[in-house]
DNA sequence: CGATGGGTTGATCCGTATCAACTGAAGTGG
DNA sequence: CCACTTCAGTTGATACGGATCAACCCATCG
């Protein structure tokens, strides 16, 4: 099937499917993604290299802690998660990536990936070379100032972890977690009160820096207090006005 | 005095001083700062810019949140702590920057700075105007690529942080800042195992995700263990291994 | 000289971690 | 097809780390 193929990763390929490439004017994700903010004259630069597209099974690597830097990746379909492994073989979950976000950003430092990337559910990204990202970016100031808004983003985005992670508790926490959650997937179309968990109750709890008993009490606290429907992973937000006051409310 | 000076930033200007430009190649701050790892054509090219000093006194803001983005700063001389506000007013500290450290590259994102800049001691800076770097990057592949790192690293050190706050219990957390101080005050020439803290008690708990009460405990029991010396800001690490321990027992 | 701010230390309380038992759903193999 | 295991999730009991409240020291400053 297809032939041997590129890096250490897990990655499983599609079995008869040529490498599909995707054009960014085109796709349905480019207000989302890379292009956003774009004028189209930088827009159809990036057509020209015609990202392809790989599948990554659920539960499989995209890339892993100390891998060379070469890629950065664009989530197309499924939901990941990056983590960092700490010293005692434990991850640490610090972030979840769905349609239109990009991964592989903290490589760039050091040549080295310095995060896992793993599929929560079968999934599919775009592979963006950085070098030719680079290059493209050098030809032009648009796409040039496209990538340090990304990555200027991404370190406001952590800022904000930080901040939740440093002066909330609990509630506070998951009510930021499932608000931020809410405003991601209406963004993509999807319903804002309304959804799938695609993580574990230990990688929600992971993330928020909180053990996943906690996480499994406080979603039943939510419920109690009529702000949440659970079941499982499915989630039914009945009092968002209640759920941001929750957070709102916060610190402390 | 000083002349009508630019932006709301409540800088203080030099009384008689002409402003100073500086060039990278000659800073004795090259391999910390924004220069690192370049080529030396590419150093040439930034000291095309030649950069102003700009003074800041102890207490004094380079920017606030919010405050349209402009300029990255680099440190000269001195250290400062940048935090954002949070909705009950209180601020969360996310980092403290010292001499060669950039800082501003959050407000790349959004047009605005995304948390303020504010000197612990009297302090000095490089102000880099983003366009003119932006320029620069456009011009040569090499002044893209240190750009990009810079920013990356951001993201990089921001997952570290983010690691220590979900994950880490009070000792660890003191032991996790003290020997980072320790080896950015070493890479700058300074002693690895004595110093002076810039920062108060209550911005090391803020910075931690903890309080002042608990830090000073903390440097008690670390004293008490023998590891440090601590006499109000001043510290002495007598026992550097045992601290590496303490941090590298890490979370569990 | 009293006021103010940084720091230390003690007593107490509360939130969350930890340990443990249990349920239900989803494989797995005889 | 049914026991068996395994895994995610829930819930309860208990323990402990750190927050909170409070008293106090000391240096600095107007």
């Amino acid at each position: 099937m297809s032939s041997a193929c590129s890096t250490a990763s897990d990655i499983s390929f599609p079995a008869a499917i040529p490498p599909l490439k995707t054009q960014c004017s085109s796709c349905n994700l480019r207000d989302l993604c890379l292009p956003c903010g774009m004028k189209p004259s930088d827009v159809d630069g990036l057509d020209g290299l015609k990202f392809s597209r790989t599948k990554v099974k659920a539960g499989a690597a995209l890339y892993h802690e100390g891998q060379a830097f070469r890629n950065i990746y664009a989530v197309r379909i499924g939901t990941f998660k990056s983590s960092l492994t700490l010293a005692d073989g434990r991850e640490q979950v610090n972030g979840f990536q769905m349609a239109g976000e990009l991964m592989g950003m903290d490589g760039i430092a050091n040549g080295a990936y310095a995060s896992n990337a793993t599929a929560l559910e079968d999934t599919e990204v775009c592979t963006i070379p950085y070098e030719d990202l680079s290059g493209l970016a050098a030809a032009s100031p648009g796409m040039q100032q496209a990538v340090g808004r990304m990555m200027s983003r991404e370190i406001v985005r952590e800022h904000s972890l930080m901040m939740l992670l440093g002066s909330m508790n609990a509630e506070e926490r998951l009510a930021a977690f499932l608000i931020n959650l809410s405003q991601r997937l209406k963004l993509r179309g999807y319903s804002a009160d309304e959804f799938h968990l695609r993580m574990s109750r230990a990688e929600i709890g992971s993330h928020l820096g909180m053990t996943l008993e906690t996480v499994s009490r406080t979603f039943s606290a939510f419920q109690q207090q009529g702000i949440l429907e659970v079941d499982k992973r499915h989630i039914h937000i009945t009092d968002m006005a209640a759920l941001k006051r929750v957070f709102e409310t916060g610190v402390h």
